[in-house]
DNA sequence: CGTGATCTTGAAGGGGGTCAACTGGAGTGG
DNA sequence: CCACTCCAGTTGACCCCCTTCAAGATCACG
């Protein structure tokens, strides 16, 4: 199981130019990023780019494809920290430390651009738009994990899932696809453990929403059918700090037959 | 509550060679640095350095005191994302995107250097040493967000207590203090909101790590008397998952009564 | 000493973790 | 083609742990 299997050969010839159109960066002199080689590699579902722990030589680019990134804990429980989608740059911690802080394993077949990683200095020395992208980058993770952290703090399971899929409906949203016609890329194994969640949990959740007529669920299929009910939903919070001056509280009695979400009745 | 008192006035003028200097930064050519000005200022407990969404002006780093970072959800809700610590780089974001993601607050009477934003990318172009700087503490943001969750996924409520003990612990240990000896700045409310639980669970869970004998509390000072005991009780995960190949599973019938933790029964 | 915030502790109720059984689909080999 | 296996997903049952609400205790500060 799991097995490891980090595909070194296929690697086509590429530049650094192909990189920075990929991400539409534009560029005051295209020839000086046409100088840095970079490759492009292929990888199968199941397969891993790289490995917590191990030495990093490279940054890369997603250009296709949908991979996980997770950490594990010594005990072996896995944490799943992110799925990315084209666009994404990943490894940037092994660049600063020399070491990756955190798998990525592909969920699909993917494609990445591989910068290595002494070219990189030089190429953000000698190009200032790609040492900005290279902050852009490091501040999406920030975000990106700021987004998890938050999807975590909710108390319900029901809530956390239901962000998620808000998330991930803006994300297909921003890349062109459609916001409401969803394909998890994940099992829910992996969602669970993004989540914070058993399981089993994340499956009674999807049901819930599904019977709350926010969405229709088949497998990893998902069809948002009421967007801003889920939105509405997802933003239901823990009970606001104390003294926090202008919270609105209502709470309503509910919780009693829990047909319709509190959606709503926290404004 | 919760004034809003963004004190500009008694600023101190200093230079990025001070910066530099707090963050032990070797220099090729010092004098580059002291070209750019930079500010110090003083903050009061309560007082607040940035807010969420408000425009950013300057770049700090923490010189002394503990600064809490937070944003909220529109419902009032605050999510406390992390603790500063001297030599923290704060607003990093909002150098890239022009708008803070987050605020800060002192937690304690504090000092901070500033960096004005339109000095940064100069002096990073001029300073290599800056700009490596820069990428650095975007890497320590993102490892600091994912240390969070590593907290936030532990199913109970005082495992999730014992990492951020042992996490506070390596952090004043890396500072030179005592890494038994805690004095925590934040009131239970919001270390409640940075672990995700009740304020009252989190006064359940210093209880019951004391009654366990990993600890000794009295209000903000935590003593940790058994700090290999409380590494180990930290290391609790959730059940690892199910085909995860190397983890020893032992799980002891435990669950009874819980008298002593079950730390050690996970390996 | 009084007042308000902070912290602890109690009681009640339910949400979700855990375990387990079942279903369905994919892959394999006969 | 079917039997078999393995894994993903769903659903049920049980019960502990955490949230919520509430009342006390303790602390900070004027």
């Amino acid at each position: 199981m799991t097995q490891i299997h980090v595909d070194n050969r296929n690697g086509y010839p590429s530049s650094a130019l192909d990189i920075l159109q990929l991400l539409q960066v534009p560029l005051a002199d295209p020839q000086a990023a046409r100088q840095t080689r970079a490759t492009l590699r292929r990888l199968r579902a199941g397969d891993t780019l790289f490995l917590e722990g191990t030495r990093a030589q490279a940054l890369y680019v997603v250009r296709g494809g949908c991979f996980k990134l997770s950490c594990s804990s010594e005990d072996g429980y896995e944490q799943v920290l992110a799925f990315t989608e084209r666009g994404d740059l990943l490894g940037l911690e092994g660049w600063c430390d020399g070491m990756h802080a955190n798998s990525a394993v592909a969920l699909e077949d993917c494609s990445v651009y591989g910068l290595a990683l002494p070219d990189v200095t030089p190429l953000a020395r000698r190009l200032p738009e790609f040492d900005q992208l290279l902050h852009r980058a490091a501040a999406a993770a920030v975000r990106s994990r700021t987004r998890l952290i938050d999807v975590m703090a909710a108390v319900s399971a029901e809530v956390r899932l239901a962000r998620f899929l808000v998330q991930w409906s803006q994300r297909m949203q921003a890349c062109g696809e459609s916001p409401t016609r969803l394909l998890l890329r994940m099992c829910r194994r992996d969602l669970a453990s993004h989540l914070g969640l058993a399981h089993a949990t994340v499956s009674r959740s999807f049901g819930a929403l599904a019977d709350w007529g926010l969405l229709q669920v088949a497998n990893r299929e998902v069809e948002i059918l009421d967007l801003d009910g889920l939105r509405a939903y997802a933003r239901s919070t823990r009970r606001p700090n104390d003294d926090s001056p202008g919270a609105a509280r209502a709470q309503s009695s509910a919780g009693g037959d829990r047909l319709r979400p509190a959606a709503g009745a926290w404004r």
